[in-house]
RNA sequence: CGGGGAGUAGCGCAGCCUGGUAGCGCAUCUGCUUUGGGAGCAGAGGGUCGCAAGUUCGAAUCUUGUCUCCCCGACCA
């Protein structure tokens, strides 16, 4: 992509209502734009990373045998009254009126509609188990939204629900995808660690949040330092073995989040051995039983004859709050750094001499060969001074920076960068379009 | 929802106390010079000062109301 061609606004300014680094990154890189309180556009580069971030959830829970759907944002309100949420939800839950009085509301999640698909068409105990997902916008009427996308009031989602004959099975589903989890996280350079979480009314120990460590984290999370560079299980994990002796393992060492830190058990941890920190929740994975099956009357029929409620779970993605999580995780004072998965371009040519013809040449065929290779070249072929074009490059954060100018071309050299490093090194054209191709094509 | 702060050009801000032709920096446009880490000079365009009432000969400035945004707290993917 030619930089002259794309839609990149950046600011050289601070907008003053941006407080974090993330915020202040995705404004400034051009990624989002405010139109209310929690409510943004996500502009071209802003929206590559998203749909990346999106791609690698979707794969991951392909993976680990979800099936993909989608449901709308606008539910209608009797859903809720069935399950008693309607009134349980409060002011968090933007309520409509439509033209013929109707109450609807955009919906903040999905239980009730799924739960509603499900006992239409799924009868019998032979239908089980499932596990559906979609990723669609909710909207929570957050009293503060703040840290832009990482606390918006609509914010984009993954949310799967798993459907089982009873615990056991369930609790199958809950591993399928708390392996996920590990991996999806893991494959977009993020190393998160699940933490016991709150499971509410149905207790047990069925809940986790997948926590990203952050300075600026939202939360106080507390957790054995092991757990800070375990390995994700891997993407030949076989989903539909026996999974539960790698969610111990992910969850033999102590790792909680404020609401239920133990500091008790938390000092059985070795001294030297115990984090204290800050972090960024981007997933969740819950088992509830049965409570909306129940209430809402989604039953299948045993084979020895009978009913049963189904036993369901469900599992959030943060799809959108991801994009500031990597930035919160993930940048230096120069700009954001993104991890090759989900780079909104994979390098940037930068073009130290445009209207030179030598240097143009150069930057038009490193263009055209990176851009066939599907390298996802970026080319800034502006007017502006070197230096700008260096600020610029940095702070949007691609992975690689190619570097031509006419000083270097004479004597046949260009030079590549490594934002995350700041390692640089000369090199022919040639070598350095080969480099390129091995690091930034995805092979599949 | 409690407490605090702010709305003036696309962005960042001054002006307001003490009412009198709306300013600065960045960005944008034109020209010349420059060209390997956010260039220099010269010129130009761009604002019903959030909105509404009121006070006044006269309101960005004073008064009242209202909307929006931000920060701290409570709450949350």
């Amino acid at each position: 992509m030619r930089l002259s061609r794309y839609f990149l606004p950046t600011l050289k300014e601070t907008p003053s209502e941006a407080q974090i680094a993330s915020h202040r990154l995705m404004l400034r890189a051009g990624m989002i734009h405010q139109e209310a309180a929690g409510i943004y556009s996500w502009l071209p580069l802003g929206f590559k990373v998203l749909q990346n971030i999106e791609q690698i959830v979707r794969e991951e829970q392909n993976r680990a045998g979800a099936i993909e759907m989608l449901m709308p944002t606008l539910q209608p309100a009797e859903l809720w009254k069935e399950s008693g949420r309607y009134e349980a939800y409060g002011k968090e839950m933007l309520r409509i009126t439509d033209r013929h009085k109707r109450e609807m509301l955009y919906g903040p999640t999905n239980e009730e509609m799924l739960t509603a698909i499900f006992r239409t068409y799924c009868r019998s105990y032979k239908e089980l188990p499932k596990i559906l997902y979609h990723t669609q916008w909710k909207f929570r009427d957050e009293v503060r939204p703040r840290f832009g996308v990482m606390r918006g009031r609509e914010f984009l989602m993954k949310d799967a629900y798993s459907f089982d004959i009873d615990e056991a099975a369930a609790r199958r589903s809950y591993n399928r995808m708390f392996i996920a989890y590990l991996n999806t996280f893991s494959r977009m350079g993020l190393q998160s660690v699940p933490m016991r979480a709150e499971t509410g009314p149905i207790g047990g120990d069925l809940s986790h949040e997948f926590i990203i460590l952050a300075e600026t984290g939202e939360s106080a999370v507390y957790c054995h330092k092991d757990l800070v560079d375990m390995p994700s299980p891997g993407l030949d994990v076989d989903f539909d073995g026996d999974l539960q002796a790698l969610v111990d393992e992910s969850t033999a060492l102590y790792a909680a989040t404020e609401d239920v830190h133990d500091e008790e058990a938390f000092m059985k941890v070795p001294e030297e051995k115990r984090l204290s920190a800050r972090g960024i929740e981007v997933g969740q994975v819950f088992y509830f039983g049965t409570k909306y099956s129940e209430a809402m009357k989604a039953t299948v029929t045993l084979k020895g004859g009978g009913e049963q409620a189904v036993h369901m779970g469900s599992y959030g993605v943060g799809v959108s709050r991801i994009a500031g999580a990597v930035i919160e995780a993930s940048h230096d004072e120069d700009g954001i750094i993104w991890p090759m998965a989900i780079a909104p371009f994979k390098v940037g040519i930068i073009n130290l001499r445009q209207g030179d013809t030598d240097t143009d040449a150069a930057c038009d065929q490193a263009h055209q060969v990176l851009e066939n290779a599907g390298a996802e070249p970026l080319y800034d072929d502006s007017e502006n001074r070197a230096g700008a074009k260096f600020a610029r490059m940095d702070m949007i954060g691609l992975p690689w920076q190619l570097i031509i100018g006419p000083r270097g071309l004479k004597d046949g050299v260009v030079e590549l960068k490594e934002r995350a490093t700041g390692e640089r090194q000369t090199l022919s054209l040639d070598a350095a379009l080969n480099l390129l191709e091995k690091q930034c094509v995805r092979s599949e």
